[in-house]
DNA sequence: CTGTTGGCGACACGCCGACAA
DNA sequence: TTGTCGGCGTGTCGCCAACAG
């Protein structure tokens, strides 16, 4: 028998077993330049839908019969417990096996890891990458080398010799060696890989439109490895399982790693898969801070031919759950966008946001007061920009370039740590973690003599919330002020405390929240207000000022408000939070022609309805049609905020902090009669709260400015909320 | 750019499609002789651990840190809704998708198209298959034709011819035709495949070990697949799914499936499998009625090299689950074996009852009484066995040939199909299905008054029962005798009631068994009292009557219900169905020791203990001790068994009930707490009922005819569940 | 009867510069 | 600068019979 197609140098036998480990550069150069592994140890938010729209890419079916998997949640967040390279021996496509345990808590190192992971650059410097001509991989010749790359990357000639040539021998992602002769010859003289070539290429069975690419690694080795063109693949039936055992499988393995918290192994195949879907807790957070609203612009990279980059510009053209039936609240592709260019159709139209660099707009990169007193000019200017950069890098230097800027708007909104304290209420866990720190770090001296350390918690989430308190742009929050927030501590000494005891306590922090929160935050009201101007002057000057939107009957508010308590779920169902914030910011047209309201024409479809529902019972906007001043825009908007603020009262914000409760784990650890009790007494709270301040509204809206100030918090928190989720 | 390899007649592009079926010839050709595939529409029973057993023989893995899946039972019944063919497109492996709805109840077609899918024959008469050698793939030479084989499939040659040759055309699974140049030539003269062979090998990518096999159809075309060897492929790690999600990925589909009584997807790999894991129904019941025992001689088909078939000879050395904690109860390779022969070190050392035959012991081959009044001569001659055979086809026309043999011994254990019965309970649908087909065939004007086609049952089982019926050698028990059971019935019914009117009615189905069943079942006790007289003096001949055995102390019952009563599990935790068949007929020698009993010499290990245990505590027995005239093995036997049936009483029968109904989801379907009473009272009730009957043996066991007349019906009767199951 | 081998012819693989985009 | 082509040497594929197990 022949030695059956050993072309190059023969693989010794003995490294069948496939033992090395492949070498990370040269497996990031085959992945791509936008593919970024999570580091080891770090934290990451898996998403089961991301991994299921791997799956129906490589079976090439759609996912339409994938049963729902109720108990899984839309995202896990894990550990990454083990991370391995890997490339298919038969295509040499290249994958990772990630091993992600799901978390309840996670400690300091995983979080530093998790922010360090964000920056590491992974592409190899030195490297290049063709895509193969019909030449090349022709049985007629051998590879034409592009000059730059040749004199790049391979050992230069001995240009003495006539004609110069060398033997290349690089290997590849199995660690197998491939001898080329490299020779410098033709008229004009040429780089050419001859003897050798084709038994490459008719081994890896390359055809043309793959690529071959060369890195030179740090120890001058040559490797080299292939990235094939996305073809149609003759249907990878499998006949091992079917896709519909593929994808249950998926869903099933995650929940019941993340029911038992153990370790579940999947593969990340990155020229497969459409979009990660195991992302960084650190990327995912930091995304979550970009405010994102329709019509906004953003760019995007995309790779190019040659293992390049390149950003497209476009526009958000909507903001919803890609599935809302089977992954409901997922940030996963949840925003719907266009692209500028026409050679777009092939590009996605739906991204998640951690995907998309918001492009600093006016009103993004206006500065907050404390940053910059003075009123802004003709915002978007350079030196605008630079200026804020710069700001923003000396209170943080830690931040990346890139963070600043998206991070302003959220940045004015102290209360978001609440918010995010109860998205962690999922995880009761996290609950325990948490919330000591918040007292070390806020309520060293607290009413209700919480202990530091209680619970089994050592870990010191402290850094993650001081990133947090610098991230909204309250540098001196930390060291300075201290937030009291009894809602907060009282919840979470509910958990610790035995079940009997949360009956008589179980209503007071909603009672305090509504005073305390009034007394202490009006500091912080300006810096917020201001800003809401700006922001609301932004889709003001975006939307046709049409009238009818701005004349509501005052009756609408116990109306609405009427309709939220129906759709409260009686057993504890969880309802969609997107729901609940379109019920609250954004009334859809059916609702508003209930309200005896015509639908708006001049109403952009992809704008958010926020102003539209804060200006209805406000009538002094239109007394300002005409805003072309900065200052005028300001007022006009902090105004017409104002009510839509207002109507997002105490008595709301308590009920949908009464929805969440009941829609988080948080609740299920209770004993069920003590849930049901606990339950129906919030309930019956909130709804006094809630007549009163209808009462209170309609004697004359008193006290607005007060209203204003704790229900921007409150807003803000209730907005995030929905984010983090 | 060269018309990369099109060997042979290059296929049309446009049949790129696939959507041509495989041919079924073709593909069985492929699969191999001992593959069959049920018919579509018939019933099946899928075994999950099989299914895993594929996908770990596909992905080389153990099947080692699979989680339990609790929720899924180790075995479905399923209609096969849908069978089709494939071929994998890069390696030509053949596999057929079955699309599987578990069932709950079942119709006669479906049963019937289970029973006739058992006899089809599908390897293709005209074909041959042969391993390629070292010359048949290397690239110097074309392909040796055996000489049968070419004069037998291949076109006849044209002799007149200088050399005699042609082209052949064949088509393989994907209807792609290869055309090769048949030549016969050489000294000595051979027939030889030269000009395309070589392109079909290198295309194939075959090597020697792998076969290649020509079929010729029906319409006399030329058809040709191959059948690469079982070489350990380079760790089809699939990059797509991790082994472990797609262990759980099986488990959930099937699960789920299974849970809302929808259709689901499989992959039948039979080269890649280890063994089938979805069998017709009817070879699975078949199977079922094979009383296997430790020592057992059986044959098992093996394929030879040449795609024909082989029989080893090997014993039974084990009985017990392939995996007691993941999958309890299950037959899925249930039984331990060696083989006879040193070759057998390849074979498999567990397999399922449904792989073997049992081989033709002389006990086996005993005539039941009404098929052969006279006492049998010598067994194990011919003529008997033919003699048996012709009786029992007379009786059953439709029945397999081989089945008659292995049925009997079944047949004259009636008490086997109670603990069978209970396996049948792990799906408590099927008893509410099984219950009032029961009623409609026996208890026509039952106390309780039940409905027939009560819930939503409207096939017709008589067929079934009827066959069942034969089976146990009643022939006229169809058309006769009505049997009632009012525990099944009640069972049933309860099932169906309200929660709340089960506290006053649960108790009392057990207590009206004890006398109806008494009242209405005489006449069958002497068809079936004859019969077990039969195969008691068969086994009583067997053994050498050693005197000791005959002895044993009246004490010895009190103390095997204890035994029975201690291995109860108190929670529901589910016992091995062997396990309790054993404790129940077969009690283990080390059992018999601690009674005081020496292991019997003479015992042959194959034989069921029912002997011994039978004639333990009967006296009679040791007045005859020479048994050699027919009326006297009868009168004998009949005495024999008749205490260890009354071991069996109502007590326990009532007890193993309870349990069942604790173990089954029978009972998950109450509120808790009127699960717990239910629980309480049953509990209370069979303790009395049991030490009433302990009581009354010991009393000097009163009435014992009338407790085996019943208690023969109700075995009787629960066996006719276990074909249900 | 059939697996393997040596002989040998043909063909296509693959190296070369020319030419052109 | 590099993709494609014609020219052409040579390596190996593949047909043949001889030989042997």
């Amino acid at each position: 028998m022949k030695d059956q197609g050993s072309g190059g140098v023969t693989p010794s036998p003995a490294e069948v077993g496939d033992k090395k480990p492949i070498n990370s550069e040269l497996w990031h150069a085959c992945a791509g330049p936008l593919v970024s592994l999570p580091p080891m140890g770090s934290l990451v938010v898996y998403f089961p839908q991301g991994h299921s729209e791997q799956v129906a890419a490589s079976m090439h079916k759609e996912l339409d019969t994938i049963p729902s998997y109720p108990s899984l949640p839309s995202k896990l967040i894990c550990k990454l417990l083990s991370l391995t390279l890997h490339a298919d021996s038969e295509t040499d496509e290249v994958y990772a096996q990630m091993t992600l345990q799901p978390v309840n808590k996670y400690d300091r190192d995983a979080m530093l890891a998790s922010e360090l992971g964000l920056k590491q650059n992974k592409q190899p410097a030195e490297f290049f990458c063709k895509t193969l001509t019909a030449s090349d991989t022709s049985t007629h010749g051998g590879f034409s080398v592009p000059r730059r790359a040749a004199e790049k990357i391979f050992p230069p000639l001995d240009f003495t010799m006539q004609p110069p040539a060398q033997e290349l021998i690089a290997k590849d992602l199995h660690d197998i060696s491939w001898k080329f002769r490299h020779i410098y010859r033709g008229q004009p003289k040429r780089h050419l890989l001859t003897t050798g070539w084709s038994v490459f290429v008719s081994t890896k069975r390359l055809l043309a439109g793959d690529s071959v690419l060369f890195i030179r690694d740090e120890k001058s080795q040559l490797l080299l490895g292939i990235r094939r063109v996305s073809r149609p693949q003759p249907a990878l039936s499998s006949s091992v399982l079917s896709s519909d055992s593929m994808h249950i499988g998926i869903l099933a393995a995650a929940a019941h790693a993340a029911a038992n918290s153990s370790p579940f192994t999947i593969f990340y195949n990155p020229r497969a898969s459409p979009s990660e879907f195991v992302i960084p807790l650190a990327k995912y957070n930091k995304a979550l801070y970009t405010q994102v609203s329709l019509g906004m612009r953003f760019r995007m990279l995309f790779e190019t031919e040659d293992s390049g980059v390149r950003r497209y510009m476009g526009t958000i053209t909507g903001i919803g759950d890609l599935d809302p039936i089977r992954w409901k609240n997922s940030h996963w592709r949840n925003l719907q966008v266009g692209w500028d260019e026409s050679t777009a159709s092939e590009r996605r139209t739906r991204v998640s946001i951690w995907e998309i660099e918001p492009v600093a707009t006016p009103f993004y990169i206006c500065p907050p007061p404390f940053f910059r007193p003075k009123l802004p000019k003709q915002p978007g200017m350079p030196d605008d920009e630079n200026e804020v950069e710069s700001a923003f890098k000396r209170a943080m230097p830690w931040l990346a370039d890139d963070f600043a800027l998206k991070d302003v708007q959220n940045a004015l909104f102290p209360g978001l740590s609440l918010v995010q304290w109860m998205a962690m209420q999922q995880n009761p866990q996290m609950l325990a973690a948490a919330a000591p720190s918040v007292q070390s770090q806020y309520l060293t001296s607290n009413a209700l003599g919480m202990q530091d350390g209680i619970g089994n918690v050592n870990e010191d989430p402290a850094k993650r919330l001081s990133m947090q308190a610098q991230n909204i742009g309250l540098p001196n929050l930390q060291a300075g002020t201290k937030m009291d927030h009894p809602a907060l501590t009282s919840l979470a000494q509910q958990q610790q405390q035995p079940h009997h005891v949360l009956q008589q306590q179980q209503v007071q922090p909603l009672q305090q929240s509504t005073t305390i929160l009034q007394q202490q935050q009006a500091q912080l009201l300006q810096q917020n207000a201001i800003h809401l101007q700006l922001q609301q002057e932004q889709l003001q000057r975006q939307q046709s000022q049409s009238p009818q939107q701005l004349k509501a009957p005052a009756s609408l508010q116990p109306m609405e408000q009427h309709k939220l308590k129906e759709q409260q779920p009686p057993g504890g169902q969880a309802v969609s939070q997107a729901q609940l914030l379109n019920q609250i910011l954004q009334p859809s047209s059916s609702q508003l022609q209930q309200m005896g309201l015509p639908k708006s024409p001049t109403q952009r479809p992809g704008l958010p309805s926020l102003t539209t529902m804060g200006s209805l019972p406000q009538p002094q906007l239109t007394q300002s049609p005409q805003l072309q001043q900065t200052a005028e825009y300001q007022q006009a908007l902090l105004q017409s905020q104002q009510p839509q603020l207002q109507q997002l009262s105490q008595s709301e914000l308590q009920l949908q902090l009464l929805q969440k409760i009941q829609q988080q784990n948080l609740l299920s650890q209770l004993n069920p009669q003590h849930q049901s009790q606990l339950i129906q007494q919030l309930s019956q709270k909130s709804q006094e709260i809630l007549q009163q301040q209808v009462l209170q509204h309609q004697l004359g809206g008193a006290d607005a400015v007060g209203q204003l100030n704790h229900l921007v918090c409150l807003t803000c928190l209730l907005s995030l909320d929905v984010q983090v989720m």
